[in-house]
DNA sequence: CAGAAACAGGACTAAATTAGTACTATATGT
DNA sequence: ACATATAGTACTAATTTAGTCCTGTTTCTG
């Protein structure tokens, strides 16, 4: 994963931890200790895609746009990343020259979508407080907020 | 993950399904359409690292070291890639500068674990032929060779 | 023994990605 | 007016990745 997703979790985590609160980029750095243009520039990408709404002006900032119950440690990767793909065959066919002999090009789908289930349990509300251990078989997350609907992009 | 550990589940699939036989790497080069130098520098690796057994000169060449059912995908991920690890927090702790005021460096623990878990399930013998749509929640791969130990680095 | 086939081990290069910064414009509250 | 704050975009430097190449050693065959 890259950094940026990883700080974009770590900054959505403290928005679903504070309340609905808004904050700005600039507290958002002081409280994280992620350097401000790497908050900022992550910020305005969540923003545009409706995970964060915004504000701008003094007294502006952003804050959630969803509850953090409904977003998905997936989503937010899926946001900043784009797809979550174990192999570059995941997505659109014809992207690799093994393609035409390779068997396991539908066992990696499998495999791919197993893992994007783990991620899409764990919303981040989840994230606020200690996971149980074990996430995996079954019984992801702790239960909170059942439903978690896509976000749209 | 990285081409290389794509192509070395490949490759090692390719074995898996060879039923025990020998091939050299010009062979697998052939048969799977990845190129040579990429195929031998991957060979290599697994050789060295006790996946594969090899033997020089004319009629030589490389075949699985362990039973195809008790090496993971994890297991190749992990002697090609090094430790599956989601963030950089994942391994050696004081990596990262967020660390002292991080609240989910725990949690990327579990959901590591989670995601390892389910690579840890699917051994080399599963992924010639086709896996079960549903690997989560519960009953991953087709139960093929239960036991599976960790490859010696 | 000569020569070809094949692995062993590095070193090397080029392309792509990532992390992080900087700048200009626009909006808002006092 | 001015300070605060987001919006959008462009840019650079460092790292990683993909892929190649070369030199050496082992082993089979004739």
């Amino acid at each position: 994963m890259s950094k940026e997703a990883d700080y974009g979790i770590v900054l959505l985590t403290h928005f679903a931890g504070g309340g609905g609160l808004t904050y700005s980029a600039r507290t958002l750095s002081d409280q994280t200790r992620i350097p401000l243009p790497m908050v900022s520039k992550i910020l305005k990408v969540l923003a545009r895609e409706g995970v964060l709404s915004s504000r701008r002006g003094a007294k502006g900032g952003y804050r959630l746009a969803l509850k953090p119950g409904r977003i998905s440690v997936a989503d937010v990767i899926n946001v900043i990343e784009g797809p979550i793909a174990m192999t570059e065959c995941i997505g659109t066919p014809g992207e690799c020259k093994q393609e035409p002999v390779c068997r396991i090009r539908g066992n990696w789908q499998v495999i791919n979508q197993a893992v994007l289930d783990t991620l899409e349990r764990i919303s981040l509300l989840d994230m606020t407080s200690p996971l149980s251990d074990s996430l995996i078989p079954l019984e992801a997350g702790r239960g909170n907020e059942p439903e978690r609907p896509q976000v749209t992009g």
